[in-house]
Formats: C-alpha cells, structure tokens, sequence
DNA sequence: AATCTAATATTGTTATACAATTAGTCAATT
DNA sequence: AATTGACTAATTGTATAACAATATTAGATT
C-alpha cells in the first residue's frame, strides 16, 4: 500500500459570513472598493465562490459597521467618505478617549499603566530609527491600550466600530513626519495625569492630543485636497 | 356594471428584513423573548409567514445590535442580561451625554437650548401631576435632546446603539418616584451651565446626574433583585 | 443513575425560480 | 442636440427545495 499522499480537502470553516464581510470590510478601506461604488451581488457571489445567501448576510454585517448603505432594490453601496463624518469621527473618538483616561484615571491601581509606558517608550524608539510607518501602525495600539484601560467591554466595542470607519481615513491621509515626536510628548503628559489621578486633567489632555491630531491632518495636503475627489 | 369591489392587494411594504429586526427586537425588549431563549429560523419563519432567508438577515440585524448572539450551528440565542453590562452602560451614557453637553455648550448660538428647557419645563408639569409613567418615558425625550443639541450623527447613532440595549434594563428596573423631581432640579443645573457656555461644568453635572441615576436604581429593590433571575 | 448510541432537529449553504424594481438602450420627438 | 418615453436587460428580494454538517434529544446499555 502506498504512502497516504491524498490531501484532504481544505476544510472551509466556519463562519462565512463573518469571513466574507471582513474580507469586503477590508477591500473597501483599502479603497479597492471605493466610495459609492455598487456592489453587485451576484458577480460577488461568484468572485468568492458562495451562494448569494451567505454573500447577502455578509452585506448585513458590513452595513451594520458604516462601510456600505443598503439601499432598496439597488443593493449595497460602499459609504462616501466626508469631512464631515471625519469631523464627528475625532469628536467620537475624543469622547471615548478622554473619557476612557478619566475613567481609568480613577480606577488607578487596576489599570495598566505600565503596557502604556512601555508601548509609548517603543513609539519613541521608532521615532529615533525615523521608522514613521511603524509609528503610525503602533501609535494606534497606544490609543486601544488607553481605552481598554478603562476596564469597559462595551467602550472597547464602540471604539472599535469607529476605528473600522476611521481607518479608510487613515488610509487617504499621508503620515506627517513632524508630529510624532509631539504625540510621543502628549502621551507622556497623560500617562503622568492618569498616574496622578487627576480624570479631569487626563481628558483634557487626551482631548487636547486629538485636537492636535485634527489640526495636523487639516493643515496637511492631504487633508485638504482628497475630500474633492471623494465627492 | 357593478361599482368596484375588489379591493387592491395590500401592497407588501419593503425592507421585510429590517421590519421583521424591529418586531424581533421589540419582543426582546419586552421581555416576551426572554434572556437565553434560543430563536429557531423554522418556527419563527412560519410563525411571521417569511422565508428562511429574509428572516436570517433579521436576525443578522438584531445580532449587530447586541441583542442576540449569533452562536456556530446553534443559531440565535437572546443576549443574557447582566449588572456588569448595565454598569457598563451607564458608564457610556456619561461618556456619550457628558460629550454632548460640553460640545453643546461650546457651540453656544448653533445648541437649541429652547427646546430643552420647554422639554423641562413639561416634566416638571407630569411631576405636579403625579404621571410617573409620563415622566420616564420623556424624560429619555430629555436625554435624547441633550445629545443631539451637540450636532453630530454618528455621536446619535452611537447612543441609539446604547439605549436600544438600555431599555431592556428600563423594562425591569422599576420607576423610583422620589428621583423625578431632584432630575428636573439636575436638568435645569446642567442646561444653564451649557448657556453659560460653562463646557466643563455641563459635563460634570451630567456626569453626575447620571451617577445619581445609578446609585438610585442601585438602591431600589428592582435593582438588586432583578439579576438572580436574569442569569 | 450515568454513559454511550442512534434518531431527530437545526443550522449553514447551494441551487433554482420568479415577481418587483431599477438600470440601460435606443428610437421618436421637441 | 438634448429630452422624453417605451422597451429590454439586469438586479434585488423572496420563496422553495435539497442536502451536508453539526447539535440536540431520546433511548438503550451498562
């Protein structure tokens, strides 16, 4: 008898509808699928090798994350993308932000602060190596590691919601060299206040940072010339 | 020739799936669909006269809201009712309204403050009434206001996405007839503190006012009774 | 009573069909 | 030339049937 050489089939897991939408999810912030543009069922449901009711489903899903529209009898749409929707993102993000600060703040001796400092010293790291896509790639983490130090399952979820519909920014948006070394400063600032205990002074300067973060991107040619296209 | 009888069809409506999410998440609500209960396609689908399929994207959106989970080859199950999810809302509540106030208060001229001090004003009169019921189904009327007065959508949506799966809690939670009028004594703190354009404060006393909310639910019989039989 | 096993039920997916609606085409008209 | 309008094609929305994979239940066995 001859050595078993047959492989098993790939096993198609579970879950296909899930892995269907962030397979789209990803596609449209990546901007391979971009804003306004008409996903058609069918020639998707073929594209993936799936029935239209999986494919259907993961359309839900997408939806219910704010990358596409469903509108009736024509199907899903890919979301535009608006300075003003960027405007009410940040704002989002400094309420849950700064509120996470200040929640964790006083929660004091539960709360991680030290995965925040290391994190922080690695952002500076990389800014001594001029690596600004590996900061831009961990300052992130520096910004999830800040909310999930509130100790709030529901927070952490609703962050995530508005960091899926922030990233198709991220992506349009050119990196800016200058700003990280003032980020890496803030930062330390609003470690020291959560340290100190002071919820009140680490949400103003949370909320102080992302403003900063806001001018930045506003002052940038990017971030004054690709809502043109995007309309 | 006779007068015309026949009557058209009823003109079945569109969007079957988010009509049926809604029903599916009002029966939630209501407790008629309890914490734990499996939802089976077949006897749901009959019971509503759908398909699997329409009734299947439903459930996707009902899933999205945090009311069900959708379990691998176990299918809907009602999202269990918990103290720590509750904490947890409250806590995003004073993120979210506490956002609102403070940028509501920045904004000045744009902030319809005239809406929410008439809105007050209208609790104030169901409270000289006596009409308990009245009062707590406007006062969420209140809240509502507070969080649009600060002229963000996706700041809205969030905080429908958190008072959907707040009122299941509301359902349970008895209503406590000492709070109303200290609420509207807090109200008219909070909205003179936005005119005075006092960010800051506004946010603390909406804060505030919202601990005051929990400790009073904390407190109540409902509220310490109610998780037992929710497990 | 507890455990294993077989029958049953349920989910997940595919395929097909068709009504309702929308998008696209192209000639006729202004 | 641009617009309208009718016709055709394409697409969505729903229903039905079928089946494999998995989970649940009930019965048999120890």
């Amino acid at each position: 008898m001859a050595i078993e050489t047959e492989t098993t089939d790939f096993p198609r897991p579970d879950l296909l509808p899930e892995r269907l939408a962030e397979w789209i999810s990803g596609e449209i912030v990546a901007g391979r699928f971009p804003p306004g543009e008409r996903l058609v069922e069918h020639a998707l449901s073929k594209r993936c090798n799936v029935s239209r009711v999986p494919l259907r489903e993961a359309l839900r899903i997408v939806a219910a994350q704010g990358l596409l529209v469903l509108e009736p009898h024509r199907g899903a749409v890919v979301t535009p993308l608006s300075e003003s929707e960027l405007r009410e993102l940040f704002d989002l993000r400094m309420a849950i932000e700064g509120f996470a600060a200040a929640s964790a703040a006083r929660q004091q001796p539960a709360a991680n602060f030290a995965a925040l400092r290391r994190m922080n010293e690695e952002l500076e790291d990389l800014i001594r190596v001029e690596d600004y896509d590996g900061y831009y790639a961990r300052a992130a983490e520096f910004h999830d590691s800040l909310v999930a130090a509130a100790q709030n399952g529901l927070l952490v979820e609703t962050y995530n919601r508005v960091k899926i519909r922030f990233r198709r920014y991220q992506a349009v948006l050119a990196n800016i060299p200058h700003l990280p070394p003032r980020s890496v400063a803030e930062h330390k600032r609003i470690m020291a206040a959560m340290e100190a205990g002071d919820a009140d002074g680490a949400r103003a300067l949370v909320e102080a940072h992302i403003r900063d973060l806001v001018d930045a991107y506003g002052q940038s040619d990017a971030g004054r010339t690709f809502f043109n296209q995007a309309s």
